[in-house]
DNA sequence: GCAAAAGTGTTGGCGCTACACCCATGG
DNA sequence: CCATGGGTGTAGCGCCAACACTTTTGC
């Protein structure tokens, strides 16, 4: 970096926008259809366009920070600092017509995300299905592109930590578990071996002596598992690499 | 994003950050050590501490327009834009302990450097070995932080690309080709494996009908190849994922 | 000079792991 | 009908051994 006077006055609107993932717990929908994201709508939005919540950077503000606080005021969720994860910069002189924009990505995972309240610069707010999404255009600026990224980075979160845990109840099935790697992945995986693998990683998940007992769901009883204490797995837990959908 | 009006003037400094890697030719040097990162000093540096290339980015100007911009007027290198990858924002308040600064940080791989020739703010460049930034504090700001990431990127592309084989001759070995993998994973590779790796992605190497002869090297005279017309590959060439190590 | 040793490239094989796919059984 | 366990075939790969062909070393 160059620590010369600045000579001129440079005229960036630095952004942040943010992707808050959650999943849909309506059993009702398939895995891949569960996978859904917070977009918002500006009142002088074009017909039907939806946008990540996001905005510009205050002066000594962390940029992660400036991520928590443009959600919280424009959505009403609000995160914690250790929610969220860089994805990356997206910076094209044209990605904003109006002036020169570079926004900084970040992504979250968001298993119980509350109500939503949209407030400054927002009159709408709503998880969208990432499906429909991907198959209209739906969205403003470059954003359908920061979702897909964002969506790569939150898998690799998946193989590398026990988050996935997060978004099911305190006690589960593997199933449940599976279900949330589909939604994510975005394709089916085989029940058999998921369990496999899940059961090999240790510490991730605890059997309990318990079965669940859904009155009215057809099927054999499942195992109820527990949460392990890992945080971080000691071995990740990959699947072959699905190639983005999205923009 | 917002699209309310600015109403106060923002202080942000964006700036571009560029690792530009490349490979020593020097046969005697271990395969881990000839991985080598463009860095360059400033004439009020601190001692013995190198830095990146980079600079502010212009008004109207593309992120990798700047990224080139500052490239060739501090180190003399020129690079296309096809050359270099974005490898993610560094925003940390407390980055750069004068000011408010965000970088973007981009990475390129350059088989044949060229001449070092600084001039704009820089009174020295050099391409220093990985391994020895690796080991000892020798980066400025979060300098080191950046090219960890920018490995990783870089070993990202020499799974998805045939880029490895731009930094071998016209005419190689697969054991040239393994080497340029052995210095970007700073690892070594079973031989035998990876040739029948490499072998068996269609199109990325085309064996010929003629032999090495190193006059002074010992050993059996290894088959040449040439390099194939895929630009993508087909396949994948995976390896057990390493761990960084730059700090 | 010549034989042995050492160095590099190339091929083959063993054994393990992972996993896609299928089937059987339990509730 | 879903959960769970088992079993089979295949692909990838770490590891090692053998062999090919060369230069270097020792005598």
């Amino acid at each position: 970096m160059a620590s010369f006077k600045r000579t001129k006055q440079l005229d960036f609107y630095v952004y942040v926008d943010t992707v808050v993932f959650t999943i849909n717990r309506n059993r009702d929908t398939l895995p891949e259809d569960r996978l859904e994201v917070l977009v918002m709508q500006r009142p002088e939005r074009k017909a039907n366009k939806w946008a990540l919540p996001g905005g510009l950077v205050e002066d000594q503000e962390a940029l992660a920070d400036a991520a928590l606080r443009k959600v919280a005021t424009e959505t009403g969720i609000t995160l914690k600092k250790r929610d969220i994860h860089q994805v990356g910069a997206f910076g094209n002189p044209d990605r904003d017509e109006r002036f020169r924009a570079i926004a900084i990505a970040y992504m979250a995972l968001v298993p119980h995300p509350g109500e939503l309240n949209p407030q400054e610069h927002a009159d709408n707010a709503a998880f969208k299905k990432y499906s429909e999404l991907a198959k209209n255009k739906m969205l403003e600026f470059d954003h359908a592109e920061i979702i897909n990224s964002a969506r790569t980075a939150a898998r690799k979160m998946l193989e590398d930590t026990s988050v996935a845990l997060s978004f099911c109840q305190p006690k589960f099935t593997i199933s449940d578990v599976r279900h949330v790697y589909e939604a994510f992945l975005q394709t089916s995986v085989d029940a058999a071996n998921f369990r496999r693998k899940i059961e090999a990683v240790s510490g991730f998940v605890v059997p309990l002596d318990e079965y669940a007992d859904f009155g009215s769901f057809p099927g054999r009883p499942p195992q109820m598992y527990k949460a392990g204490k890992l945080g971080n797995l000691p071995t990740p837990i990959r699947f072959r690499s699905t190639t983005d959908s999205l923009g």
